[in-house]
Formats: C-alpha cells, sequence, structure tokens
DNA sequence: CGGAGCATTGACTTGTTTCAACCATAGTGG
DNA sequence: CCACTATGGTTGAAACAAGTCAATGCTCCG
C-alpha cells in the first residue's frame, strides 16, 4: 500500500543480487507454491497488506477476474525482469545507474512536468546489488552524472532530475 | 514441439541481449496483448505449433484450466528470467558459460546418468548476446573449460561433460 | 567527544573488450 | 579443379572499464 520493496537472490559464496522493485499497489508472493528460491524485504518504511495463503489460494482459484489480474502481474514482472536483463547484460555502469534512476522515478510519486525530485529508496550498497556492480562504481557515476548535470544530489538520497529527457538520452534503450 | 527459440531484445546502437531460451514444450507468445517488445527466433531447426490469436484468446477466457497453465508458465519464466538476472549481475565470465552449457544441458536431451552429452543450439554470437560478453570471451571461456578438462568439444558445436558435478561446481550458485 | 555506519575519492590491479590477424569449412564461378 | 569469397571460430596484444584496497569525509547518535 505505500513503500517499496525488493527481491534478492543470494550466492552461497555472498554474492547478491537484487531481481526486482515492487511498488505501490503490486502484489508480492506467489500463490500455489509453498516456498520460492527469493526474499522480500521492505527497503523503506512500508505498509503492506497480508492475506493468509490458504484463504488466498482458494479466492484464486474461485474467481477467474482475480486469476487473471495475477496473471497480468506476472506477465507484467516478466517484461520487467527482460527488461533489466538487457540493462544488466548490455549496459555500461553509467547507463545502469541512470537506469535505475529512471526506474525509479517513472515508479515513485506522480510526475510534475519534465523536472522529477525524489528520494533514493535504497542505499549505494543496495544499488550496486540492483545494478551489478560494486558500491564505488555507483557512487562514482553518480558524482559523474552530478558533475556533468544530468541530476543534482541533496543528502545523499534525494536525486533531482533537471531535466528528464536528458536522463533518458543516457540510456538510449 | 521440437527445436529450440531464442527471445530477443535489441537497443537502438545494436547492441542485442538475448532474454530467454524455449525448449521443447514450451509456449511462445502473449496473449491478449497485440505486441510486444520482444522478437522471437527459431535458434534451430524447429517444428512449432501456431494458434490463431483470437482463437487462442477465447479459449483462454472460457477454460480457467488454460489459464491456469498459462499462469504457471508465465511464473516459471519469470523464475527463470530472475535467476538469469543473478548470472548477468553477478557471475563471472567462466561462470557465465558454464551456467549456459548447465541450462542447456538439463532442458535439452533426457540425461544418461553423470555423463551428458548435446548439441549447442546456439553460436558463438548468440551465446555472447546470452551471457552479456563478447564472442572472443565465449571462445576463450570455453577452451579454458575445455583445457581444465571440465568439457570436451567436438565439431565447435558439440558439447561433452564428462562429469556434471564438475560442472556444477564451475557455477557455484 | 567519539564511534558506528554510510558514502566518497584516489591509486592500483585485473578481467573483459577491442582490434587485428589467422584458421577452417563450405560454397561459387571461371 | 582450383582460386576466391563468405562465414564462423580461435588466438594474441593492447586498451579500457570496472573492481579492489585503502584512506578520508560526513552524519547521526549515545
Amino acid at each position: 500500500m505505500r513503500g517499496v520493496v525488493k527481491l534478492c537472490k543470494v550466492m552461497p559464496d555472498g554474492r547478491q543480487q537484487i531481481v526486482g522493485l515492487q511498488f505501490a499497489p503490486d502484489f508480492v508472493g506467489r500463490p500455489f507454491v509453498r516456498e520460492s528460491m527469493l526474499s522480500a524485504q521492505a527497503a523503506t518504511d512500508a505498509e503492506i497488506c497480508v492475506f493468509p495463503r490458504d484463504l488466498l489460494d482458494r479466492m484464486i482459484s474461485e474467481t477467474p477476474k482475480l486469476q487473471r489480474s495475477l496473471l497480468d502481474q506476472a506477465l507484467k514482472e516478466l517484461d520487467a525482469a527482460r527488461e533489466w536483463m538487457l540493462t544488466l547484460g548490455r549496459h555500461t555502469a553509467e547507463e545502469k545507474v541512470a537506469s535505475l534512476l529512471h526506474l525509479i522515478a517513472t515508479h515513485a510519486e506522480p510526475q510534475t512536468a519534465t523536472t522529477t525530485s525524489f528520494d533514493l529508496p535504497l542505499s549505494r550498497a543496495e544499488i550496486a546489488d540492483f545494478l551489478g556492480l560494486t558500491i564505488e562504481t555507483v557512487s562514482r557515476q553518480l558524482t559523474k552524472l552530478r558533475k556533468s548535470g544530468v541530476i543534482r544530489i541533496e543528502n545523499f538520497r534525494h536525486i533531482i532530475v533537471p531535466d528528464m529527457d536528458e536522463l533518458e538520452r543516457m540510456i538510449s534503450a
């Protein structure tokens, strides 16, 4: 209902990858399945509406409409995941960081005109885990974007994008 | 029904990423949606069973069982996509190549004991696009795996894995 | 004040890419 | 039948982007 939830995968040796962010009205969880190889953590303060599993399973089985919207959500997430695969596989560090800022800007609060500002829901370490980079590289790319005037940074977490088109041009995808 | 289909995304500047491989009885396509930002190409000779879109849409709407299996397939693909995000983001080149071999080995023909052999459905260039690497790096990692005895290569495309456990150990995830 | 936690910056190293040469195979046409 | 080209793959050397290691800065908070 409010806040951001991150979906994580970890390797035995400790390397970690965030494989998805869930925003405001998204549904988190996997009906019909006992467990998955995924952990979900709140990235910010969040209000979550929880359903008991068997009740939910039953409701889904009985109402085709619900099942349909669940399918839609799954397909939306699938598209997002594949979009992100392109980012992880074929973007440079700079493009990756720009992509993340764009993702958050478009999914967070409603926008006003071309100028946008928002709070990062993630720490540098979490950003690194999302982008497949190190915190140092994330930090460097952020200052690079700042120095080139694409973004402004206030208090580490608050980002101001004077010109969204400029940011989108950094991604070019 | 037979063969391998690859799902591709391309960037305006030509960089390309393969975001999924579909094997034998998988369903390819997106019901209810006119178009998606994805192209599907046969990677090998393939036999495909095609349904007319409106017929399929209608059938799905009317049979909850079909809708359910479609949901299952979507969730399966979502898991696979996220698994691959971990590979793209946090694995080294060597681990990536090993992961691909493992993926193909486990999805291709049924297996015999620990020794496995199969034909690569992808060219070096396609492998590179799947793993987010260059063809040169792919080639180098393959020879590295060959020289270390984890795999044998016959005629460029045919791979023999003497010991599956050994291959899995290269991935460690 | 002083320590803990997070972020930034710098110097250096390394893995992967880039650029280029080369090899093998198959097909084509003189 | 043999050059000749096209295609796909391998290999080497140099360049570069990102990672590693280490020092420092900034805030919050007890």
